[in-house]
RNA sequence: GCCGCGUUGGUCAAUCGGUUAAGACGCCUCCCUUUCACGGAGGAAUGACGAGUUCGACUCUCGUACGUGGUACCA
């Protein structure tokens, strides 16, 4: 079943994919889904000095990580294509000479340099960044003030211009945001856009507009700094007379950073140590990775729960949501209006539930090419399977498992004789001397006969089990950590365990 | 500066005129566990401020403050 709903995430290929881009994605693509509609992915690459290459291939490669599948995108093509901005060019001067001959917009030939002085001159106290408007678009070098012949003639000898629209003076635009309800702005307070850049590209403004239309967009997801051009876009709208088929609007909040204020950027990821985009992102230039959320062990379903949790609620005091049930409860009434700042505490709160929650055949996968990557050799996947079960619920991230479990399959690293040090004392050192040969006449090896074993022992030696049990831990696992210690013996067999312990030196 | 948007505990948030103002994260205490977790019980902590409308305002209106975004031939 489909219907005519259809939304899009247009990103531009810059870089890394932000985790508010994320959550815009995943918002279009639960609206769409809960509305049986399609999820579109357009990449505006409009700005050719920002192109980064392989960024378009990274977004669509995060985006499936996360699950949110596109319908129709530059790379699996669709209906609407090319779905590259830098693919439509000539799509957008044809409506860029549109409003010109309509009158709705003009060329100008202001070079930066003239553009610069125009606000420099007028610049005042009052106001400190003046725009190109209805004020002074007379006073500018464009076919609003030059003759025919005068533009002709620039034109003829290949002037660089550009395509202004002209702001119509004295008129209230408002619209409906479908989570801020009615916005209204004065048109007398908005500048000329430039519609068409000199290089002959459309800047944002024509072609998300355009390319709205024409992909039949129904309802547009944007974050909340789009909002000041709004009534720009509705103007074009208008102009191009397309208002009915005008998408509604949903001016998301934005994502804040947890301390001080203002929007959540990358630097504010390195700073206190967590991730900001979705996946590894390495700069061409610098060859610098910056880490995101898959490879510090976030699972896709944590990290969608996540960000859909930040900004939107169910209105259940429930908050682990599988996509499925986040497409079906999903709505844009209860989408928040104000900004939200992002806890990472918080963050890896959802990434241990899911760890908990999830079964370890479901792990298994992931944890297994963990393992591979850092050389941990896994004998038996039953064996993996079995200790995914009996540690995941001490993993806060994926990576955890290794520190969590690669002592079943590897003498521990390192081993944590600090822990042990304080009460260590010759008794115990006896009591382990002994207990190599204890262990060692066990027949039936299970930890039920191993803790028996240890507890005579320790009866004999007049010593508390509880203090004999966290230097042989220490001895097994290498420190303070893992599940029931007689249960870890009885895994990594007792060869191993009787190794261990004869190992083990207080230095 | 101007314009837009916003404002419930430290954070995410419920409430859509009448509640002892949910729940979660984090924090603290206790239980469980002679590791670390998990689990369980409890605790501290909230409506920016000022007017108005109303029998009644966290909820509606206005103002103030504060925050945030925009003010590019970037998106």
């Amino acid at each position: 079943m489909t219907s005519n709903v259809r939304t899009r995430f247009a990103p531009s290929p810059t870089g890394g994919l932000h985790l508010g881009g994320v959550r815009t994605a995943l918002y279009s693509y639960l609206f769409a889904k809960k509305h049986q509609g399609q999820f579109i992915l357009r990449v505006e690459d409009t700005d050719q000095s920002r192109y980064v290459s392989g960024a378009e291939q990274y977004i669509a490669d995060c985006l499936a990580w996360c699950g949110i599948n596109t319908d129709e995108s530059p790379l699996q093509g669709g209906p609407y294509a090319p779905y590259r901005q830098s693919e439509r060019k000539d799509i957008y001067k044809q409506y860029a000479l549109q409003l010109v001959s309509q009158g709705d917009a003009y060329y100008a030939f202001d070079t930066p340099e003239e553009l610069e002085s125009m606000r420099h001159d007028n610049k005042t106290a009052s106001n400190p960044s003046p725009q190109y408007d209805h004020q002074v678009r007379m006073k500018m070098k464009n076919s609003l003030n030059l003759l025919p012949d005068e533009v002709n003639a620039l034109l003829a000898v290949n002037t660089p211009y550009v395509i202004r629209y002209k702001v119509p003076q004295n008129e209230f635009i408002t619209f409906n945001d479908m989570i801020r309800g009615e916005i209204s702005n004065d048109s007398n307070l908005l500048d000329d856009k430039v519609l068409l850049k000199a290089d002959g590209m459309p800047t944002y403004h024509l072609a998300v507009v355009v390319d709205d239309y024409l992909m039949k967009i129904t309802h547009a997801f944007r974050g909340e700094e789009w909002l000041p051009s709004a009534p720009i876009h509705i103007l074009l709208w208008k102009a191009l007379g397309w208002e009915q088929a005008m998408p509604q609007w949903a001016h998301l909040p934005l994502i804040l950073k947890p301390d001080g204020n203002g929007k959540l950027s990358k630097r504010d990821g390195e700073r206190l140590g967590f991730p900001i985009f979705a996946m590894d992102w390495t700069d061409a230039q610098t060859r610098e990775t910056t880490k995101g959320f898959k490879e510090i062990g976030f699972l896709p379903e944590a990290f969608i729960n996540m960000l859909a949790m930040l900004g939107w609620s169910s209105g259940e005091a429930k908050e682990l949501f599988s996509k499925e049930e986040l497409i079906e409860k999903f709505s844009i009434e209860r989408v928040h209006k104000a900004g939200a700042k992002f806890d990472f505490e918080k963050a890896k709160w959802y990434n241990h539930e899911w760890i908990k929650h999830s079964a370890a055949e479901t792990l298994f996968p992931q944890v297994k090419a963990l393992y591979e990557k850092e050389n941990i050799a896994v004998q038996h996947d039953d064996l993996l399977l079995k200790i995914i079960s009996l540690v995941k619920d001490r993993c806060v991230l994926m990576n955890d498992f290794i520190m969590q479990g690669s002592y079943f399959f590897q003498k521990p690293a390192s081993i944590d004789t600090e822990a042990v040090k304080p009460k260590w004392n010759e008794e115990k050192q006896l009591f382990f001397q002994e207990l190599s040969n204890v262990l060692d006449a066990i027949t039936v090896w299970d930890a039920v006969n191993i803790e028996t074993a240890f507890k005579e022992l320790a009866l004999i030696k007049n010593i508390k089990v509880g203090e004999l049990q966290l230097p042989f831990r220490v001895m097994l696992v290498g420190g303070k950590y893992g599940p029931a210690v007689f249960q870890i013996a009885e895994i990594i067999g007792k060869d191993e365990t009787i190794q261990r312990c004869n190992d083990f030196k207080l230095s």
